[in-house]
DNA sequence: GCCCAGGGAATCG
DNA sequence: CGATTCCATGGG
């Protein structure tokens, strides 16, 4: 990979694996849209930022180098090999199509914070009904910043009430996240020591807040903490675990579980494997 | 109206 | 332990 500057612009040229559609619009994410011209916005660690990707070339607009190295080589996942990945994984035959069919998704590493926080969200409900939540969430309570509004922090929400939380029309999910904010804001649940902790160890820190149970813990972990051995198990990877593999995942995955999780998840929406 | 959605808590037996 | 049931909301 080569990165060059240019009006204020980064271009990254023979990048592998990357596609930001698929990165950025296959469920891990909800905060990012797309334009006419297939570039895609959005806002992550409170900045905002324009990307394209075409082949083996990304270009980010109006960022600089120094948040490149800060927080977008680390969010998009970039020093991974995910060829190296793909290959493991060839040798499978459903796995491998899954694979060659997602091959530009990258697992984001997002801030874990609003990944626990969406997550929760996230259950029991809809992708586009998700994003909607998490938008009214950001724009209530959140900070005005170029091109929209920051994700609201655990500090600026726990100690809000239900009531405060009615124009986000989440539903039931409204006192999950009031304790999940008072949890994480008191440092009952450090997220930060989550990075290192032990995979079943930091499942179980998450699984201490109402709400969180293992699958929302492994969303968490695996888009927000980058531990790639974290298997969320949602009613389409049920299915395709059910369906196709005997109810246990192929020894090949095992080592990158996560990430092949996201391949079969994107995969099976698309209806291509049915 | 009905069913389902990137589930989890509460309550059974 | 495992299996049900309920939870709010809205799109299809």
């Amino acid at each position: 990979m080569t990165i060059t500057e240019l009006n204020g612009n980064l271009i990254l040229k023979n990048i592998k694996n990357f596609d930001a559609a698929q990165t950025l619009d296959c469920g891990q994410a909800f905060r990012w849209s797309c334009d006419a011209d297939g570039i895609w916005s959005g806002i992550a660690f409170g900045k905002f930022l324009r990307i394209k990707t075409d082949n083996d070339t990304a270009i980010l607009y109006n960022t600089t180098m120094h948040d490149f190295d800060k927080i977008w080589k680390n969010y998009f996942d970039l020093d991974r090999d995910y060829g190296c990945i793909l290959e493991s994984i060839s040798t499978h035959p459903i796995l491998n199509k899954a694979g060659l069919y997602s091959a530009g998704i990258r697992i984001l590493k997002q801030d874990p914070w609003e990944t626990l926080c969406s997550f929760i969200i996230s259950q029991n409900n809809n992708i586009p009904r998700i994003k909607g939540i998490v938008e009214r969430l950001c724009m209530t309570f959140g900070e005005k910043t170029d091109g929209g509004y920051t994700f609201p922090t655990a500090e600026r929400l726990c100690n809000l009430t239900i009531d405060d939380l009615a124009p986000l029309r989440s539903g039931f999910r409204a006192k999950y996240i009031l304790d999940a904010a008072q949890k994480v804001a008191r440092g009952e649940v450090d997220l930060n020591s989550l990075y290192t902790l032990p995979y079943i160890q930091a499942r179980d820190e998450l699984i201490k807040i109402k709400g969180v149970g293992e699958k929302v813990a492994d969303c968490t972990l695996l888009f927000g903490l980058g531990h790639i051995e974290a298997f969320p198990k949602d009613v389409w990877i049920k299915r395709v675990m059910a369906n196709h593999f005997d109810g246990v995942l192929p020894e090949c995955a095992v080592p990158s579980a996560g990430i092949v999780q996201q391949y079969l998840f994107y995969y099976a929406r698309s209806g291509e494997l049915d």
